[in-house]
DNA sequence: ATTGATATTGGACCGATGGACAGGGCCTGG
DNA sequence: CCAGGCCCTGTCCATCGGTCCAATATCAAT
Protein backbone atom coordinates (compact mmCIF):
# COMPACT_ATOMS: atom_id res chain seq x y z
CA UNK A 1 0.00 0.00 0.00
CA UNK A 2 1.71 3.07 -1.16
CA UNK A 3 1.58 6.93 0.29
CA UNK A 4 0.47 9.79 -2.29
CA UNK A 5 0.60 13.46 -1.21
CA UNK A 6 -1.54 15.08 -3.91
CA UNK A 7 -0.45 19.14 -4.15
CA UNK A 8 0.69 22.13 -5.66
CA UNK A 9 4.07 21.50 -6.22
CA UNK A 10 4.82 24.52 -3.72
CA UNK A 11 3.31 23.15 -0.84
CA UNK A 12 5.16 19.88 0.01
CA UNK A 13 4.78 20.38 3.91
CA UNK A 14 7.93 18.65 5.79
CA UNK A 15 6.06 17.10 8.71
CA UNK A 16 4.10 15.01 5.86
CA UNK A 17 7.52 13.80 4.83
CA UNK A 18 8.15 13.08 8.76
CA UNK A 19 5.08 10.99 8.89
CA UNK A 20 5.66 8.91 5.98
CA UNK A 21 9.09 8.81 4.88
CA UNK A 22 8.84 6.28 2.04
CA UNK A 23 5.50 8.00 0.61
CA UNK A 24 5.44 10.15 -2.85
CA UNK A 25 4.90 13.50 -3.92
CA UNK A 26 2.39 13.91 -7.20
CA UNK A 27 0.65 16.71 -8.87
CA UNK A 28 -3.38 15.56 -9.49
CA UNK A 29 -2.61 14.07 -13.05
CA UNK A 30 0.64 12.10 -12.09
CA UNK A 31 -2.53 10.79 -8.94
CA UNK A 32 -4.68 9.10 -11.94
CA UNK A 33 -2.28 7.86 -13.32
CA UNK A 34 -0.19 6.33 -10.50
CA UNK A 35 -2.82 5.71 -7.54
CA UNK A 36 -4.23 2.26 -7.22
CA UNK A 37 -6.06 0.19 -5.31
CA UNK A 38 -5.34 0.36 -1.70
CA UNK A 39 -2.92 3.48 -1.81
CA UNK A 40 -3.67 5.69 0.47
CA UNK A 41 -4.33 9.21 -0.86
CA UNK A 42 -3.66 12.72 0.57
CA UNK A 43 -5.38 15.49 -1.19
CA UNK A 44 -5.07 19.20 -0.92
CA UNK A 45 -8.17 21.03 -1.00
CA UNK A 46 -7.05 23.84 -2.51
CA UNK A 47 -6.63 21.97 -5.90
CA UNK A 48 -9.15 22.88 -8.79
CA UNK A 49 -11.17 20.11 -9.05
CA UNK A 50 -10.31 18.15 -5.95
CA UNK A 51 -14.07 17.07 -5.33
CA UNK A 52 -13.53 14.86 -8.48
CA UNK A 53 -10.44 13.65 -8.01
CA UNK A 54 -11.22 12.64 -4.60
CA UNK A 55 -14.42 10.96 -6.50
CA UNK A 56 -11.79 9.09 -9.52
CA UNK A 57 -9.33 8.10 -6.98
CA UNK A 58 -12.60 6.28 -4.64
CA UNK A 59 -13.78 4.59 -7.85
CA UNK A 60 -10.02 2.80 -8.13
CA UNK A 61 -10.17 1.71 -4.93
CA UNK A 62 -7.90 3.87 -3.00
CA UNK A 63 -8.38 5.62 -0.11
CA UNK A 64 -8.85 9.04 0.35
CA UNK A 65 -7.88 11.68 3.02
CA UNK A 66 -8.73 15.48 2.52
CA UNK A 67 -6.27 17.90 3.87
CA UNK A 68 -7.21 21.41 4.30
CA UNK A 69 -5.32 24.90 5.58
CA UNK A 70 -8.80 26.28 6.87
CA UNK A 71 -10.76 23.17 7.31
CA UNK A 72 -14.67 23.89 8.16
CA UNK A 73 -17.73 21.69 8.21
CA UNK A 74 -18.89 22.30 4.87
CA UNK A 75 -16.24 21.15 3.34
CA UNK A 76 -15.69 18.03 5.50
CA UNK A 77 -19.19 16.95 4.04
CA UNK A 78 -18.23 17.71 0.40
CA UNK A 79 -14.89 15.83 1.33
CA UNK A 80 -16.26 12.34 2.61
CA UNK A 81 -19.70 13.03 0.10
CA UNK A 82 -16.70 12.38 -2.02
CA UNK A 83 -16.28 8.78 -0.92
CA UNK A 84 -13.20 10.34 1.10
CA UNK A 85 -12.64 8.91 4.34
CA UNK A 86 -10.64 11.77 6.37
CA UNK A 87 -10.66 14.91 6.40
CA UNK A 88 -7.70 16.83 8.68
CA UNK A 89 -5.98 19.97 8.99
CA UNK A 90 -2.93 19.80 6.17
CA UNK A 91 -1.05 21.24 9.64
CA UNK A 92 -1.35 18.25 11.59
CA UNK A 93 1.59 17.13 13.49
CA UNK A 94 3.05 13.78 12.21
CA UNK A 95 1.69 11.64 14.71
CA UNK A 96 -1.64 12.83 13.67
CA UNK A 97 -1.65 12.01 10.76
CA UNK A 98 -0.28 8.36 11.49
CA UNK A 99 -3.34 8.10 13.61
CA UNK A 100 -5.30 9.23 10.35
CA UNK A 101 -4.06 6.84 8.24
CA UNK A 102 -4.27 3.97 10.88
CA UNK A 103 -8.09 4.67 11.07
CA UNK A 104 -9.07 5.56 7.46
CA UNK A 105 -6.48 2.22 6.35
CA UNK A 106 -8.77 0.32 8.56
CA UNK A 107 -12.44 0.85 7.39
CA UNK A 108 -12.71 3.79 9.82
CA UNK A 109 -13.92 7.37 9.05
CA UNK A 110 -11.25 10.19 10.76
CA UNK A 111 -12.97 13.60 11.09
CA UNK A 112 -11.59 16.72 12.83
CA UNK A 113 -13.06 16.36 16.16
CA UNK A 114 -14.32 19.69 16.61
CA UNK A 115 -16.61 18.89 12.90
CA UNK A 116 -17.53 15.98 13.98
CA UNK A 117 -20.87 16.83 15.81
CA UNK A 118 -21.69 19.27 12.60
CA UNK A 119 -20.80 16.65 9.68
CA UNK A 120 -22.28 13.74 11.90
CA UNK A 121 -25.33 15.45 13.16
CA UNK A 122 -25.94 16.66 9.42
CA UNK A 123 -26.16 13.79 7.74
CA UNK A 124 -28.38 12.18 9.92
CA UNK A 125 -31.63 14.41 9.67
CA UNK A 126 -31.92 13.03 6.08
CA UNK A 127 -32.24 9.92 7.21
CA UNK A 128 -35.29 10.66 9.85
CA UNK A 129 -35.48 8.05 12.34
CA UNK A 130 -37.17 4.77 11.32
CA UNK A 131 -38.63 2.07 13.32
CA UNK A 132 -35.76 -0.66 13.62
CA UNK A 133 -37.28 -3.95 14.47
CA UNK A 134 -35.44 -6.10 17.06
CA UNK A 135 -35.34 -8.89 14.86
CA UNK A 136 -34.67 -12.36 16.85
CA UNK A 137 -32.09 -13.82 14.11
CA UNK A 138 -29.85 -14.80 16.49
CA UNK A 139 -31.35 -13.85 19.90
CA UNK A 140 -33.56 -16.93 20.17
CA UNK A 141 -30.97 -19.04 19.86
CA UNK A 142 -28.96 -20.52 22.89
CA UNK A 143 -25.49 -20.34 24.25
CA UNK A 144 -24.43 -23.27 22.17
CA UNK A 145 -26.56 -22.94 19.51
CA UNK A 146 -25.35 -18.93 18.87
CA UNK A 147 -21.55 -20.90 18.85
CA UNK A 148 -22.45 -23.41 16.60
CA UNK A 149 -24.25 -21.21 13.84
CA UNK A 150 -21.67 -18.74 14.03
CA UNK A 151 -19.18 -20.93 13.50
CA UNK A 152 -20.75 -22.67 10.49
CA UNK A 153 -21.62 -18.94 9.10
CA UNK A 154 -18.17 -18.47 8.74
CA UNK A 155 -17.57 -21.77 6.31
CA UNK A 156 -16.52 -24.50 8.77
CA UNK A 157 -17.69 -27.85 7.87
CA UNK A 158 -19.69 -29.79 10.52
CA UNK A 159 -16.12 -32.17 11.19
CA UNK A 160 -14.56 -29.01 12.12
CA UNK A 161 -17.24 -27.34 14.30
CA UNK A 162 -17.39 -30.30 16.40
CA UNK A 163 -13.32 -30.39 16.79
CA UNK A 164 -13.00 -27.06 17.70
CA UNK A 165 -15.93 -27.33 20.41
CA UNK A 166 -14.67 -30.64 21.09
CA UNK A 167 -17.88 -32.55 20.92
CA UNK A 168 -18.87 -35.31 18.40
CA UNK A 169 -20.00 -34.35 14.61
CA UNK A 170 -23.65 -35.66 15.47
CA UNK A 171 -24.19 -33.09 18.20
CA UNK A 172 -23.43 -30.46 15.40
CA UNK A 173 -25.94 -31.65 13.77
CA UNK A 174 -28.16 -31.81 16.46
CA UNK A 175 -27.58 -28.06 17.25
CA UNK A 176 -27.70 -26.80 13.35
CA UNK A 177 -30.86 -28.84 13.43
CA UNK A 178 -32.15 -27.06 16.40
CA UNK A 179 -30.87 -23.30 14.87
CA UNK A 180 -32.65 -23.90 11.53
CA UNK A 181 -36.32 -24.95 13.20
CA UNK A 182 -36.22 -21.65 15.18
CA UNK A 183 -34.85 -19.70 12.57
CA UNK A 184 -37.57 -20.90 10.01
CA UNK A 185 -34.61 -21.87 7.40
CA UNK A 186 -33.32 -24.91 5.65
CA UNK A 187 -29.65 -25.12 5.15
CA UNK A 188 -26.11 -23.26 5.86
CA UNK A 189 -26.52 -21.00 2.91
CA UNK A 190 -29.51 -19.28 4.46
CA UNK A 191 -27.77 -19.18 7.91
CA UNK A 192 -24.95 -17.44 6.52
CA UNK A 193 -27.09 -15.15 4.24
CA UNK A 194 -29.00 -14.28 7.56
CA UNK A 195 -26.09 -13.55 9.47
CA UNK A 196 -25.17 -11.02 6.57
CA UNK A 197 -27.39 -9.28 6.63
CA UNK A 198 -28.82 -9.89 3.31
CA UNK A 199 -32.65 -10.48 2.83
CA UNK A 200 -33.44 -13.85 1.89
CA UNK A 201 -36.50 -15.25 -0.06
CA UNK A 202 -37.75 -16.53 3.51
CA UNK A 203 -38.96 -20.14 3.62
CA UNK A 204 -42.60 -21.22 4.41
CA UNK A 205 -42.09 -24.30 6.15
CA UNK A 206 -45.40 -26.14 7.59
CA UNK A 207 -43.94 -28.66 9.78
CA UNK B 1 -8.03 1.49 28.91
CA UNK B 2 -10.64 -0.98 29.60
CA UNK B 3 -12.71 -3.11 27.86
CA UNK B 4 -16.51 -3.22 28.79
CA UNK B 5 -19.14 -5.36 27.14
CA UNK B 6 -22.40 -4.12 27.82
CA UNK B 7 -25.32 -6.25 27.50
CA UNK B 8 -28.24 -8.89 28.69
CA UNK B 9 -26.22 -12.02 30.18
CA UNK B 10 -27.70 -14.26 28.24
CA UNK B 11 -26.31 -12.54 25.19
CA UNK B 12 -22.33 -13.74 26.22
CA UNK B 13 -21.21 -13.88 22.74
CA UNK B 14 -17.85 -16.01 22.82
CA UNK B 15 -16.07 -14.22 20.00
CA UNK B 16 -16.13 -10.97 22.13
CA UNK B 17 -13.97 -12.55 24.86
CA UNK B 18 -12.03 -13.83 21.93
CA UNK B 19 -11.11 -10.41 20.54
CA UNK B 20 -10.85 -9.02 24.31
CA UNK B 21 -10.03 -11.71 26.49
CA UNK B 22 -9.56 -8.86 28.99
CA UNK B 23 -12.75 -7.31 28.79
CA UNK B 24 -15.30 -7.20 31.66
CA UNK B 25 -19.19 -8.52 31.23
CA UNK B 26 -21.45 -6.01 32.46
CA UNK B 27 -25.07 -5.00 32.60
CA UNK B 28 -26.42 -1.51 31.79
CA UNK B 29 -26.79 -0.66 35.36
CA UNK B 30 -23.11 -1.82 36.51
CA UNK B 31 -21.78 0.00 33.33
CA UNK B 32 -22.98 3.33 34.88
CA UNK B 33 -20.71 2.62 37.26
CA UNK B 34 -17.93 1.52 36.21
CA UNK B 35 -17.13 2.69 33.19
CA UNK B 36 -14.95 5.76 33.10
CA UNK B 37 -13.02 8.01 31.06
CA UNK B 38 -10.93 6.88 27.90
CA UNK B 39 -12.63 3.70 28.83
CA UNK B 40 -13.93 1.85 25.88
CA UNK B 41 -17.70 0.50 26.06
CA UNK B 42 -19.44 -1.53 23.10
CA UNK B 43 -23.32 -1.83 23.97
CA UNK B 44 -25.72 -3.82 22.94
CA UNK B 45 -28.61 -2.61 20.93
CA UNK B 46 -31.15 -5.03 22.17
CA UNK B 47 -31.05 -3.11 25.81
CA UNK B 48 -33.93 -0.98 26.28
CA UNK B 49 -32.99 2.69 26.66
CA UNK B 50 -29.52 2.00 25.07
CA UNK B 51 -29.28 5.09 23.51
CA UNK B 52 -29.77 7.05 27.20
CA UNK B 53 -27.21 4.46 28.79
CA UNK B 54 -24.88 5.68 25.22
CA UNK B 55 -24.83 9.25 25.74
CA UNK B 56 -24.06 8.81 29.75
CA UNK B 57 -20.94 6.83 29.24
CA UNK B 58 -20.15 9.55 26.13
CA UNK B 59 -20.51 12.27 28.49
CA UNK B 60 -17.83 10.47 31.10
CA UNK B 61 -15.45 10.38 28.41
CA UNK B 62 -15.66 6.54 27.39
CA UNK B 63 -15.11 5.93 23.38
CA UNK B 64 -18.74 4.08 22.77
CA UNK B 65 -19.72 1.10 20.07
CA UNK B 66 -22.91 -0.20 19.47
CA UNK B 67 -23.69 -3.49 18.22
CA UNK B 68 -26.61 -4.90 16.75
CA UNK B 69 -27.48 -7.79 15.72
CA UNK B 70 -29.84 -6.19 13.05
CA UNK B 71 -27.91 -3.21 11.63
CA UNK B 72 -29.73 -0.74 9.72
CA UNK B 73 -28.94 2.79 8.67
CA UNK B 74 -31.45 4.29 11.21
CA UNK B 75 -30.54 2.30 13.98
CA UNK B 76 -26.43 3.40 13.08
CA UNK B 77 -28.03 6.99 13.24
CA UNK B 78 -29.09 6.96 16.25
CA UNK B 79 -25.87 5.31 17.73
CA UNK B 80 -23.75 8.05 16.40
CA UNK B 81 -26.23 10.77 17.03
CA UNK B 82 -25.56 9.33 20.84
CA UNK B 83 -22.53 9.49 20.65
CA UNK B 84 -20.96 6.34 19.84
CA UNK B 85 -17.88 6.50 17.58
CA UNK B 86 -18.85 2.99 16.29
CA UNK B 87 -21.52 1.08 15.11
CA UNK B 88 -20.69 -2.87 14.07
CA UNK B 89 -22.87 -6.38 13.81
CA UNK B 90 -22.94 -7.90 17.01
CA UNK B 91 -21.60 -11.14 15.40
CA UNK B 92 -18.24 -9.53 13.71
CA UNK B 93 -15.08 -11.79 13.92
CA UNK B 94 -12.68 -11.03 16.44
CA UNK B 95 -10.56 -9.53 14.06
CA UNK B 96 -13.04 -7.03 12.98
CA UNK B 97 -13.71 -6.06 16.15
CA UNK B 98 -10.30 -5.16 16.88
CA UNK B 99 -10.12 -2.97 14.17
CA UNK B 100 -13.15 -1.22 15.26
CA UNK B 101 -11.35 -0.71 18.55
CA UNK B 102 -8.01 0.11 17.08
CA UNK B 103 -10.07 2.91 14.83
CA UNK B 104 -12.42 4.02 17.60
CA UNK B 105 -9.59 4.30 19.99
CA UNK B 106 -7.81 6.90 17.77
CA UNK B 107 -10.49 9.57 17.18
CA UNK B 108 -11.58 7.15 14.37
CA UNK B 109 -15.42 6.90 12.98
CA UNK B 110 -16.25 2.89 12.31
CA UNK B 111 -19.35 2.14 10.51
CA UNK B 112 -20.23 -0.79 8.99
CA UNK B 113 -19.31 -0.23 5.10
CA UNK B 114 -22.63 -1.42 3.39
CA UNK B 115 -24.34 1.55 5.87
CA UNK B 116 -22.31 3.93 5.25
CA UNK B 117 -23.71 5.32 2.07
CA UNK B 118 -26.80 6.04 4.16
CA UNK B 119 -24.99 7.53 6.86
CA UNK B 120 -22.91 10.07 5.00
CA UNK B 121 -23.67 10.70 2.06
CA UNK B 122 -24.60 9.31 -1.29
CA UNK B 123 -20.81 8.53 -3.33
CA UNK B 124 -19.64 6.07 -0.38
CA UNK B 125 -20.93 2.60 -2.11
CA UNK B 126 -17.95 3.30 -4.12
CA UNK B 127 -15.94 1.71 -1.57
CA UNK B 128 -17.38 -1.07 0.33
CA UNK B 129 -20.17 -1.43 -2.24
CA UNK B 130 -21.15 -4.53 -3.16
CA UNK B 131 -21.35 -4.03 -6.76
CA UNK B 132 -17.48 -3.24 -6.66
CA UNK B 133 -16.60 -5.86 -4.57
CA UNK B 134 -18.19 -8.30 -6.58
CA UNK B 135 -16.81 -7.25 -9.82
CA UNK B 136 -13.65 -7.62 -8.19
CA UNK B 137 -14.01 -11.38 -7.46
CA UNK B 138 -16.41 -12.27 -10.38
CA UNK B 139 -14.38 -10.41 -13.03
CA UNK B 140 -11.88 -13.25 -13.59
CA UNK B 141 -14.81 -15.15 -13.94
CA UNK B 142 -16.71 -16.15 -17.24
CA UNK B 143 -20.54 -14.90 -18.57
CA UNK B 144 -21.53 -17.97 -17.64
CA UNK B 145 -19.74 -18.56 -14.32
CA UNK B 146 -20.52 -15.13 -13.21
CA UNK B 147 -24.33 -16.51 -13.30
CA UNK B 148 -24.12 -19.83 -11.73
CA UNK B 149 -22.46 -17.77 -8.83
CA UNK B 150 -24.75 -15.54 -8.27
CA UNK B 151 -27.03 -18.09 -8.40
CA UNK B 152 -25.42 -20.06 -6.21
CA UNK B 153 -24.54 -17.28 -3.61
CA UNK B 154 -28.02 -16.53 -3.10
CA UNK B 155 -28.44 -20.21 -1.74
CA UNK B 156 -29.93 -22.11 -4.53
CA UNK B 157 -29.09 -26.16 -4.89
CA UNK B 158 -27.35 -26.96 -8.12
CA UNK B 159 -30.67 -28.63 -9.07
CA UNK B 160 -32.68 -24.97 -9.06
CA UNK B 161 -29.57 -23.41 -10.57
CA UNK B 162 -29.91 -26.13 -13.72
CA UNK B 163 -33.96 -25.44 -14.05
CA UNK B 164 -33.31 -21.71 -13.95
CA UNK B 165 -30.71 -21.74 -16.38
CA UNK B 166 -32.16 -24.66 -18.22
CA UNK B 167 -28.89 -26.54 -18.12
CA UNK B 168 -28.08 -30.17 -16.59
CA UNK B 169 -27.28 -30.39 -13.00
CA UNK B 170 -23.85 -31.66 -14.20
CA UNK B 171 -22.96 -28.40 -15.70
CA UNK B 172 -23.90 -26.34 -13.32
CA UNK B 173 -21.35 -28.27 -11.17
CA UNK B 174 -18.77 -28.28 -13.92
CA UNK B 175 -19.15 -24.04 -14.05
CA UNK B 176 -18.86 -24.53 -10.22
CA UNK B 177 -15.62 -26.23 -10.22
CA UNK B 178 -14.19 -23.70 -12.49
CA UNK B 179 -15.56 -21.61 -10.06
CA UNK B 180 -13.77 -22.87 -7.27
CA UNK B 181 -10.86 -22.97 -8.98
CA UNK B 182 -10.76 -19.42 -10.33
CA UNK B 183 -11.08 -18.16 -7.27
CA UNK B 184 -8.95 -20.08 -5.10
CA UNK B 185 -11.94 -21.83 -2.95
CA UNK B 186 -13.26 -25.30 -1.98
CA UNK B 187 -16.68 -25.07 -1.58
CA UNK B 188 -20.34 -22.82 -2.24
CA UNK B 189 -19.68 -21.73 1.24
CA UNK B 190 -16.83 -19.61 0.75
CA UNK B 191 -18.50 -18.52 -2.06
CA UNK B 192 -21.26 -17.40 -0.43
CA UNK B 193 -18.81 -15.68 2.20
CA UNK B 194 -16.76 -13.63 -0.70
CA UNK B 195 -19.98 -12.61 -2.22
CA UNK B 196 -21.51 -11.06 0.56
CA UNK B 197 -18.81 -9.86 2.98
CA UNK B 198 -14.89 -8.78 2.81
CA UNK B 199 -13.43 -10.81 5.43
CA UNK B 200 -13.17 -14.50 6.57
CA UNK B 201 -10.15 -16.76 5.84
CA UNK B 202 -10.16 -17.71 2.25
CA UNK B 203 -7.89 -20.98 1.49
CA UNK B 204 -4.64 -20.30 -0.05
CA UNK B 205 -4.51 -22.81 -3.04
CA UNK B 206 -2.11 -23.08 -5.75
CA UNK B 207 -2.76 -23.31 -9.40
C1' DA C 1 -40.79 -35.33 42.30
C1' DT C 2 -42.09 -34.02 37.87
C1' DT C 3 -41.53 -31.17 34.09
C1' DG C 4 -39.02 -28.62 30.72
C1' DA C 5 -35.09 -26.78 28.46
C1' DT C 6 -30.34 -27.65 27.30
C1' DA C 7 -26.38 -30.35 25.87
C1' DT C 8 -24.67 -34.45 24.52
C1' DT C 9 -24.35 -38.81 21.57
C1' DG C 10 -25.79 -42.93 18.80
C1' DG C 11 -27.46 -45.12 14.26
C1' DA C 12 -29.38 -45.04 9.93
C1' DC C 13 -30.99 -43.03 5.80
C1' DC C 14 -30.68 -40.38 1.56
C1' DG C 15 -30.16 -36.34 -1.08
C1' DA C 16 -26.71 -32.80 -2.18
C1' DT C 17 -22.12 -31.79 -3.20
C1' DG C 18 -17.59 -31.85 -5.35
C1' DG C 19 -13.81 -34.22 -7.66
C1' DA C 20 -11.90 -37.37 -11.30
C1' DC C 21 -12.15 -38.88 -15.87
C1' DA C 22 -14.11 -38.44 -20.43
C1' DG C 23 -16.17 -36.69 -23.85
C1' DG C 24 -19.39 -33.54 -27.34
C1' DG C 25 -19.91 -28.87 -30.26
C1' DC C 26 -18.77 -23.88 -31.08
C1' DC C 27 -15.84 -20.10 -32.00
C1' DT C 28 -11.48 -17.27 -32.39
C1' DG C 29 -6.68 -16.33 -33.17
C1' DG C 30 -2.47 -17.99 -34.96
C1' DC D 1 -5.85 -26.35 -39.96
C1' DC D 2 -5.27 -26.51 -35.09
C1' DA D 3 -4.86 -24.99 -30.26
C1' DG D 4 -7.35 -23.24 -26.74
C1' DG D 5 -11.15 -21.27 -24.46
C1' DC D 6 -16.04 -21.72 -23.49
C1' DC D 7 -20.30 -24.23 -22.90
C1' DC D 8 -22.58 -28.46 -22.46
C1' DT D 9 -23.14 -33.50 -20.92
C1' DG D 10 -22.11 -38.16 -19.09
C1' DT D 11 -20.61 -41.81 -15.24
C1' DC D 12 -18.52 -43.09 -10.95
C1' DC D 13 -17.58 -42.30 -6.24
C1' DA D 14 -16.30 -40.43 -1.73
C1' DT D 15 -17.85 -37.28 1.29
C1' DC D 16 -20.83 -33.97 3.38
C1' DG D 17 -25.32 -32.33 5.09
C1' DG D 18 -29.83 -32.70 7.01
C1' DT D 19 -33.43 -35.48 9.12
C1' DC D 20 -35.54 -39.37 11.23
C1' DC D 21 -35.50 -42.67 14.90
C1' DA D 22 -33.85 -42.77 19.41
C1' DA D 23 -31.11 -42.14 24.46
C1' DT D 24 -28.64 -40.00 28.68
C1' DA D 25 -27.30 -36.24 31.89
C1' DT D 26 -27.58 -31.75 33.97
C1' DC D 27 -29.99 -27.91 35.79
C1' DA D 28 -33.73 -24.75 36.92
C1' DA D 29 -38.26 -24.22 37.98
C1' DT D 30 -42.73 -25.88 39.60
Amino acid sequence: MAHFFVCHGRDEIPRWRMAFPESSWVGPTQALEQVGRGDLAWVMSNLDGWETLVRDLVNRGAVLVVLSYTPDPAEASLALNAGARGYAHALSPAVLLRQVALVTSNQGIWVLPELLSSVVGGTFKALGGRARMHGETLAALTERERTVALAVAEGKSNKVVARELDITERTVKAHLGAIFRKLGIRDRMQLVLRLSQQEVGIADHSH
